[in-house]
DNA sequence: TGCCTACAGATTGTATACGATCTTCAGATT
DNA sequence: AATCTGAAGATCGTATACAATCTGTAGGCA
């Protein structure tokens, strides 16, 4: 199943290939939460997995690490990212900033056809959170949100916000702390409500105060940290 | 000289090493104007060029990609991207929407140092403009806006600007009309005196409508266009 | 003359080999 | 016992070689 809208998919600016498609595999596995952030990525590993030499490999990490998903250290390798709290911060207040315009935007140029592309990501959403599968249901709200921005038809914006969902899927996976998703699930609703009558300012609205929702969902106190990096230091992370 | 803030050399996300280096290079020419837009840029010739092989070369030609200064087309090569009309407009809202939150930032945490730092940037800008450099003059402007966020220390937004700039400045070579430049330097030193008393609201306001003289300082007709597509048929670009 | 085909050259795509650097762990030393 | 040293292993950094693809041109054919 594509979870990622389909104009999405040349935002890794990499010539079509076997790099570009192990990007979207590891991006896919990466927001479904099937890796941790931290775990390591070799370049024989990947390149195995895949089939193709280290080479092609090395292409699709860097690719990555480009997006934020991935770092890599000096002869070290590639690893899954692990967003600080302040990185946290910023990516939410980034997106709050952004994504309210492209939802007035989106409103603005929504049509029945989009309409029903959004409500499908929302009832995907619905259901694979029904069979418990909170790492798919995550992947289906980020892809509903950048689903939006396809829409709104703007693809500056919408390549900056791939890289900020998809990093903010990693800041979720180390800072949830929230247990009823249930929230999220009202958000979108409204907003396709919003959509539906193409009302430009309740969008926006909606929009503004579900990244505040989002945001303040975090446990980004500094205790939270000490405590992470000291279960780190144990970990040998 | 180095032109990009220090900080900000780090926007590649490569380690550190041979192939970060090439791209500050390539950058540093193609924010110049040193290469126009279009250009060819063979990986056996950047290879040649700074002595190191296709690999460093073709890893330091993806980076640059990915930040959106150069495109690689498969089994064409990578060539100094050509942004079209529609992206140019979306470039500069984009910037209509991240600079003047920046502007407000970095005016909440302006120091003198900080400031020291701008005054810089301006300066050197005349400097050159006096000289008739108008590349390093653009280059200096550029810089004047990243430093800004740097300023704001906000590394997110930082990074999504470093792009954003650098796409502005080739949007420039291909579609400035304006011949007096002094306008904008005109907004840099407003800029200057609202960071100097801290003025968040005028930095803010100022920077906004800098963002709306750079937009209309652009012919972005479709005439333009024409013209210079069938220019390029000429010029076998 | 105009068009299609085939070959030659150039450039990129990919794999592999070797060197450099880092990590790990055993063993000696204080 | 704790620490330091050094060699072995693993992983990455880089160069090179070969395969695949594209471009341009020359030659044949209608």
């Amino acid at each position: 199943m594509t979870i990622i809208p389909a104009d999405l998919r040349g935002s890794f600016s990499l010539p079509p290939g076997k790099a570009l498609e192990i990007c979207h595999q590891l991006e896919a596995a990466i927001l479904q939460h099937r890796m941790q952030p931290g775990m390591k990525l070799a370049e024989d590993e990947v390149g195995d997995l895949f089939g193709v030499s280290r080479t092609v490999a090395r292409t699709a990490l860097q690719a990555l690490a480009h997006g934020g998903l991935v770092t890599i250290e000096r002869n070290r390798g590639a690893f899954v990212s692990r967003p600080t709290i302040r990185e946290a911060h910023e990516v939410f207040e980034a997106r709050a900033l952004i994504e309210p315009r492209i939802a007035r935007m989106a409103a603005r140029a929504m049509t029945p056809d989009s309409l029903k592309t959004l409500q499908g990501h929302v009832d995907a959403e619905h259901e694979v959170t029904a069979q418990g599968d909170m790492g798919m249901a995550l992947a289906h709200s980020g892809a509903f949100h950048l689903a939006i921005a396809d829409i709104a038809d703007q693809a500056v914006l919408t390549q900056i916000l791939h890289t900020l969902v998809s990093r903010s899927s990693l800041i979720i996976a180390l800072y949830w702390r929230r247990r009823d998703t249930g929230c999220e699930s009202h958000s979108h609703h409204a907003l396709l409500k919003a959509f539906s009558n193409k009302d430009e300012n309740s969008a926006e609205d909606i929009m503004k105060s579900h990244m505040v929702d989002l945001h303040s969902g975090l446990d980004l106190s500094d205790r939270s940290e000490s405590q992470r990096t000291l279960a780190d230091v144990f970990a040998k992370i």
